[in-house]
DNA sequence: GTTAAGTCCATACC
DNA sequence: ACAGGTATGGACTTAAC
């Protein structure tokens, strides 16, 4: 019986059948009812021929290739039919013998009997089976399809993997995709609390669900009168009604924050341990976890998405956020924060503090939901782009997206893939070392008035694109007409503009694209696409230099950063040229100082350099800013680079590199600075900050200040052992780990400086844990975080604030 | 034992 | 290991006396 659906496809999943790969494919149809698709494609890969191989002798290679076969633990494999074909590999044409498998685990021993000397290289037999499936059906994540396919429910057909909890089993005849737009999937959040932090040790105390109309705590801990919360007889039961409510509830997207590193793998654990199914899969399989430097967890049929590592990768660069926890991320994107709760011991709990933890457990759920909604329209844009499944984008690293847009892009242009680099390449290409990056302008410390500042857009991408630097136009030597780079020495690009250049063109233009369309119409998936586009755009240049890249070439890299730091001196002395003083640049952004000019000059000039610069570069004007001030080194007399704060003509203020926003000064000193930039700004001169760094001065030797305001933050970025030089930080955590306090690689360890008799020990020595009892270290904080933070901003003024602190030695409290 | 240079480390900018 | 290089600056470590 054959039926015809509108399907949008989410989960994709391959499996074998007698020897055969296969796929099973998990979406919704129109009318909300969950589908699973059975369907297949060719597995093939490509050999790829020298040049001036003979037709005979291909057809001679054919036939050899033809009669191959495998025969492993598993299964046989073999070929099964092999094609001749023109296709291109890294821009150039070849004759290509187009090998058509029967399994696709078995590729690489295939590959590996293919050794004659015709063969230039064997390509593509290392994308996974699901990336291939989508290229070759056009059957992508995320759109919408209508499809025909015959009825499958319960079958024994494809060895009985139909049986599973679906409204409708089809194996697929045929897609058309069709243009339905959005898609709302059925999101479930959840949360656990436990008595330990680490997987293994201790009990699920309480797990929350919250989806749309939904809201539950299960737990087997207290007793109480809150609608949402059931109790259960113990932790067995508790993980059974975890499993049976997420079925019930039947979501498209099972969600958690972090819950690829802990709550899933904790409850995985538990499960274990107790010997309770975790059957969370449609078919009743359990999580399944894959160990790298993350943690992942995959549950069959429905998409499990840790909204922490979307936001990771995808967000925390543009976040004002100085952690990745849930109350700070929920604070900044969506303005709501976590309940209070104190962690105690849960043998302490009475059942007023159960009452509390339940509906804290809950919130955490209710927060994740609400993420979730505000990243959708990301993910779901980025899947559709990246065309790969939801559950691997919303994990990729920005290498991997870069790189699977590529893939999926690569048929427009007839060209063959190149192989994933191997550990002893990835060797080699970490020993060839850094190469020379961007260029920085040597500011002179003084507080400025009227500035502009341009910048390039999409610097490193335009300039990719305007002199078509890649892998595939590399030339290993110097040839007519070819684009020359000097990186230390001379390296040549052909003009032959590749298919690298012209996707990130491509890129650049849909993005200003979509960027123009949100503008017209503010709305978040707009803002999403444009985004994408913006995110694919400017990893591009990292991604040629990633070592661990298809399309990795150092020399591209290289010489993207050379012609950009040519580009930008040229243009610096063109608006010198032009009578202006430039007093700061970075990398692809100019300020100089607008004198006696209008700002309709400052346009016109911006227009001739525009004019004038090669391909599709392209300068902007960033702003006017009304005040700016650059300091010196602490070290060394000249300007600071990456240090400056503005005042725009917005009259908002913009810190930069200064300890305002470094998360590793206590909050004192930098609000102290940032009130002192913020007075010297406003009022163009010092007196007010001076006053009033004073009485921030003043305060801290009466002891006014509150601990609170005297924490210094510091992340411990390894495992404690694994440090040569231990640091307050370091000291502090290893304080913590004694005390039974889990800490390690990535915990953010506060600590405050105490006073302490030794004067000569080291400051690790008088660092504390925050609680631990103690006086805070007056010399320390004046010394080491208030002074530096603002010496050299006074400096400018000809202020010693060096002077104001040892005077006061002098004269006591005197002045102050 | 003290001090200056060197190293490690975290975090920022673009 | 999971985009790149450039830069600041604190605190510890080490070398030199």
């Amino acid at each position: 019986m054959q039926s015809n659906i509108k399907f949008i496809p989410i989960d994709y999943e391959n499996f074998d059948y007698e020897g055969m790969n296969y796929i099973r494919i998990i979406g919704r149809s129109e009318d909300k009812k969950r589908v699973c698709l059975i369907d297949g494609c060719d597995v093939y890969f490509w050999v790829i021929l020298n040049k001036g191989v003979s037709d005979k002798k291909i057809k001679e290679l054919s036939d050899k290739i033809n009669k191959i076969s495998v025969v492993g633990k598993q299964r046989e494999s073999k070929v099964l039919k092999t094609e001749i074909h023109n296709k291109n590999f890294l821009g150039k044409e070849y004759k290509v013998i187009k090998v058509f498998i029967s399994n696709y685990k078995d590729s690489k021993d295939i590959v590996d009997k293919i050794k004659f000397k015709e063969v230039f290289k064997i390509r593509e037999y290392d994308l996974n089976y699901i990336t291939k499936y989508i290229i070759e059906k056009k059957f992508k994540p995320l759109k919408w399809y209508e499809i025909k396919g015959d009825l499958l429910n319960n079958s024994n057909e494809y060895g009985g993997v139909d049986r599973i909890d679906v409204d409708l089993c089809l194996e697929l005849k045929g897609i058309k995709e069709i243009d339905k737009g959005e898609f709302k999937p059925k999101v479930l959040a959840f949360d656990i609390e436990t008595d330990k932090f680490e997987i293994g040790k201790g009990e699920i105390l309480m797990i929350s669900l919250y989806g749309e109309n939904f809201r539950k705590v299960i737990t087997w801990k207290g007793n109480s009168n809150q609608d949402f919360v059931e109790k259960v007889k113990d932790e067995e039961e508790l993980i059974e009604r975890f499993v049976s409510y997420v079925k019930k509830y039947n979501p498209d997207i099972l969600t958690g924050y972090f819950s690829d590193g802990f709550d899933l793998p904790y409850i995985k654990a538990r499960a274990d341990k107790l010997k309770v199914e975790l059957n969370l899969g449609l078919d009743d399989s359990s999580p399944i976890f894959r160990k790298g430097a993350l943690m992942t967890g995959k549950i069959s049929g429905l998409v499990h998405l840790d909204i922490f590592r979307f936001i990771k990768i995808v967000y925390s660069q543009y976040m004002q956020s100085e952690t990745l926890s849930l109350d700070d991320v929920a604070e900044e994107l969506i303005g709501e924060r976590k309940q209070v709760w104190d962690f105690i011991s849960s043998d302490k709990i009475d059942n007023k503090k159960w009452e509390e933890f339940f509906s804290y457990n809950l919130r955490d759920s209710e927060l994740c939901y609400k993420l979730f909604e505000k990243i959708w329209p990301d993910v779901f844009e980025f899947t559709k782009i990246i065309e790969e499944p939801l559950f691997e984008v919303s994990r990729y690293s920005m290498s991997n997206l870069v790189e699977n847009y590529i893939i999926h892009n690569l048929e427009k242009y007839n060209e063959i893939a190149e192989k994933k680099p191997l550990n002893d390449a990835i060797k080699l290409r970490k020993e060839e070392g850094k190469y020379e990056g961007a260029f920085v302008f040597q500011p002179v410390a003084g507080l400025y008035e009227n500035l502009v500042f341009f910048d390039f857009t999409s610097m490193y991408g335009s300039v990719i694109v305007s002199f078509n630097l890649s892998k595939e136009s590399y030339l290993e030597k110097k040839e007519i007409n070819a684009v020359e780079v000097d990186v230390g020495r001379k390296v040549y690009f052909s003009k032959n503009i590749g298919f690298f250049s012209k996707m990130l063109n491509d890129i650049i233009e849909k993005r200003k694209e979509y960027k123009k369309e949100y503008n017209e119409n503010k709305i978040p998936i707009l803002k999403a696409r444009s985004n994408a586009f913006k995110l694919l755009a400017n990893s591009s240049y990292g991604y040629l230099g990633f070592f661990g890249a298809r399309y990795y070439c150092r020399e591209a890299a290289a010489s993207t950063a050379a012609l950009a730091r040519i580009e930008i001196k040229k243009t610096i002395s063109d608006i010198e040229k032009n009578g202006y003083k430039v007093v700061y640049g970075d990398t692809d952004s100019i300020a100089f100082l607008q004198g006696k000019k209008t700002k309709k000059e400052v346009n016109d000039m911006l227009k001739e350099i525009n004019d004038n610069l090669p391909g599709i570069m392209k300068l902007d004007l960033e702003g006017f800013f009304i005040r700016g001030i650059w300091v010196t080194k602490r070290t060394g007399d000249f300007g600071a680079k990456k240090k400056y704060a503005l005042l725009g003509e917005d009259e908002k203020i913009k810190i930069k590199g200064f300890e305002t926003v470094r998360r590793d000064w206590c909050d004192l000193a930098r609000k102290t600075q940032s009130k002192i930039l913020e007075f010297i700004l406003r009022d163009g001169n010092e007196k007010k900050a001076l006053e009033y760094l004073k009485k921030i001065v003043n305060n801290i030797k009466k002891r006014e200040i509150e601990i609170k305001e005297l924490v210094i933050r510091t992340q411990l970025k390894k495992s404690i052992e694994g440090y040569k030089s231990i640091s307050p930080h370091v000291a502090v955590a290893e304080k913590m780990r004694k005390q039974g306090i889990p800490v390690g690689a990535g915990s953010l360890i506060e600590y405050y400086i105490a006073e302490s008799n030794d004067k000569k020990s080291l400051i690790r020595d008088k660092a504390k844990i925050l609680g631990e009892k103690g006086l805070y270290n007056i010399e320390y904080y004046l010394k080491n975080q208030i002074l530096p933070a603002v010496e050299n901003i006074l400096e400018v003024f000809k202020i010693d604030v060096n002077e104001l602190f040892d005077g006061e030695k002098q004269k006591g409290l005197g002045e102050f």
